[in-house]
DNA sequence: CTATGAAATGACAGCTACTATCAAATTATG
DNA sequence: CATAATTTGATAGTAGCTGTCATTTCATAG
């Protein structure tokens, strides 16, 4: 019984919350709401909403990307070199997207360009997920799961993007907006180029 | 008279702070000791500590060793590489510290390590500090200060620092730590090789 | 040296994110 | 239906942080 009653409710409220929460942050913006206000809006007691979201952030911060990138990773035939399997692994995800999902996703990333708190820890989650993103890598290399090069480029790719692709696009990004990181990873292999042992 | 009583109070302050503070959170533990506490060892209120720094966090975490790097960035050789200026202008900034300034520096390191919230913010600073570096890097490479390039190029190199170096050490790291960015780096450039246009 | 203005400080009050506890209500199970 | 297990809400409390305002401390002009 992995879908009882039990388990619906909880699902149902955690959306009610968020759904709830989306919309008073965009109405008053995020600052002006408390959570008790949330809560309300959401008819559950305010004890209800920290069972559920560890902190006010925490609502808007929740993505369950990582997984799917991950695997669309994995998927990609084992002839594509690396790097290209990363970004055409994250392509395919976003790609799936339905225009629901864009909606809601663009939504979301507006909040995180006005609030700078959020912007923080929306970067910070990128940094964390770099571990993950390691393994995979690491996988495709045939290296062990801590190997060093694999960490490097990992970190040289997270790097890339949050430097380069977050900042570059005024309405969230696009599935097209890989193509910009290839460019980019092209001239940051140049400046490559004359580093010698 | 930019060195009057005034100024000079105020500097004896802030030291008396942060000295105070870095006393406690070793001694107790970073969340166990409270502002109030902090300001009573300081001797002052704690409206005068939230005068000094923004939030409980920020009495760690101010460095300012940001202005120093990318000074020393450019006082590299015009002919360096602009990678091998980065890392040798690091290098010169760390190895330019005396003994005391090590101490301190790692023990404000041990905290970043063992405080999460510590550490987020640490990286984050780390994060923002892209812009100043892409800055510098621009110049060198003659292009507008905010080229693509020079961003991507700034991210990678801020990526695989971050992904890299600050795991990896136990002790919290010492200049030669840039060489072994150096390896990461031109490990990087291998596994970029395949990329097309 | 004193009077005047500016800056720094401390005391106080208040808001809100977050935690802990425990009793009441809801759902699963035999 | 009865009992056990979860979920929920109410309540109280802690601490980070903000704002205000009167008081003190320092700078400068006369």
């Amino acid at each position: 019984m992995t879908s009882g009653l039990r388990e619906r409710k909880k699902a149902k409220t955690r959306a009610a919350i968020r759904d709830a929460a989306m919309r008073l942050f965009t109405e008053q913006g995020y600052a002006a709401t408390t959570v008790e206000q949330i809560a309300e809006a959401a008819e559950v007691s305010p004890s209800t909403y920290f069972r559920y979201f560890p902190t006010k952030e925490d609502v808007v911060l929740t993505d369950d990307y990582d997984p799917l990138i991950v695997e669309a990773i994995r998927n990609q035939p084992a002839s594509t070199p690396v790097v290209e399997a990363v970004l055409q692994g994250m392509r395919d995800v976003f790609d799936g997207f339905t225009e629901e999902e864009w909606i809601s996703e663009h939504r979301r990333q507006a909040l995180f360009r006005v609030v700078p708190e959020l912007r923080a820890r929306q970067q910070q989650q990128t940094l964390d997920a770099v571990d993950m993103l390691a393994g995979v890598i690491a996988e495709r290399l045939n290296v062990p799961a801590d190997d060093a090069g694999a960490r490097a480029l990992t970190g040289a790719l997270v790097g890339v993007m949050l430097a380069f692709l977050y900042p570059h696009n005024e309405a969230g990004f696009h599935a097209d907006d890989f193509d910009r990181v290839r460019t980019a990873l092209i001239s940051v292999r140049e400046h490559l180029a004359p580093l010698e042992p």
